[in-house]
DNA sequence: ATAATTACAGAATATTATTCTGTATATAGA
DNA sequence: TCTATATACAGAATAATATTCTGTAATTAT
């Protein structure tokens, strides 16, 4: 794991400093109080830049949900993809996707609360088609991945569409009412029971 | 199953007409173009009513969004506790849940589309305690008939706070992926898998 | 060194949300 | 039935917000 933050390792050089910084106080304004009643004023004010050099670098709101977004899914990805590569069995596959998408949340959770809200806007968004994309290159990763890895003398007999839903639908509710609050306990705490309940759940 | 739709239970009578009007256009703008990118005005012109009417009914946008947000709510509670109470086992009990789930969001797809969408707002609003108490409520009804059910001879060693979560996460992912067009089967197909993957998540 | 590009500032404008004032319609009590 | 009171609606006026536009500085490439 590097020691630079998220938006420093996708933003890089010092000549991006102030779209780094808008980048981030527009984060922390969408999570703070919602992402539509977020103005662009605010986000100005926050980083101390004027509406000029915001829609010089982003072109719109839209633009710099999309920056924000796509930097977060990039991340993910990469984070996701150090952890499947030490997977063989097809155990430690499945390990691999849940504890990749725990560690992830926790390490980030500024990022992780700002995926969930943003998600919904960009699927509807002029951003959708990138999006849509990137879900099926990392679909298509995931099957060439799944061919190689020794598969534990268990042969899955559920449909293939039903899979991902099973392997990381548990986890990413839990992730989810972790952020929101309304459970207190760190899903850092169950990697464990969360991972042998994703396995357990699409063996029959 | 009553034959009236959603709107005309929760909002019945003649002089409710507009009102449910309104309701039903905004559902539609915001699912086509996103609850963000929905004008006031685009829903004006869809059910051809004045801003004036509008705003008397529902205050602001928020306005709108609470009133259908709220009102799927309850029709989807109403909806679960029809299954609930049919169940006295264990088994039965984590099967009602996803079944009714399932059930509901078919029936309902656009509703659930828009509860999605919604949520987010929701969730940062001025109506977040309510969401919240609903929440509450509901977890509380919940614990409490989990003690009155036969458990099937089976000790649930895990932690509560995780349940939930492995009870409802993967069909919920499901059902999204399915609404969203990232998956063509519709989740009726698989209630009866859901339902056991769950079951299975839940022991060990 | 200078031309060209990129980065920024802030006023001007356009779009959208909300308020306000007035009128009609319905409802309740006499 | 009459009238007072509240509710339902219409649409112009205003406020809040997003976006554009024009000009200037800084940076980069030739």
């Amino acid at each position: 794991m590097s020691e630079l933050t998220i938006l420093e390792r996708r933003f890089p050089g010092r000549k991006a400093g102030l779209k780094r910084e808008i980048l981030e106080q527009a984060l922390a304004c969408f999570n703070e109080t919602g992402i539509e009643s977020t103005t662009i004023d605010s986000i100005r004010v926050s980083c101390q830049a004027s509406v000029g050099a915001i829609y010089h670098h982003f072109g719109n709101k839209e633009g710099i949900l999309g920056a924000l977004f796509f930097a977060v899914l990039d991340d993910q990805h990469e984070f996701f993809e150090q952890y499947l590569a030490r997977a063989n069995t097809l155990k430690d596959f499945v390990s691999a996707i849940v504890m990749s998408y725990v560690d992830w949340v926790v390490q980030n959770p500024e990022w992780a609360k700002f995926q969930f809200q943003a998600r919904g806007f960009i699927a509807k968004g002029p951003l959708r088609q990138e999006l849509s994309n990137r879900n099926t290159k990392q679909l298509k990763g995931l099957k060439a991945k799944l061919q190689t890895v020794d598969s534990c003398g268990i042969k899955i007999s559920l449909p293939f569409e039903l899979i991902p839903s099973l392997v990381i639908g548990a986890t990413e509710n839990y992730c989810r009412a972790w952020l929101s609050g309304r459970v207190p306990t760190c899903p850092s705490v169950y990697r464990e029971q969360l991972s042998a309940a994703a396995w357990r759940s699409i063996q029959n």
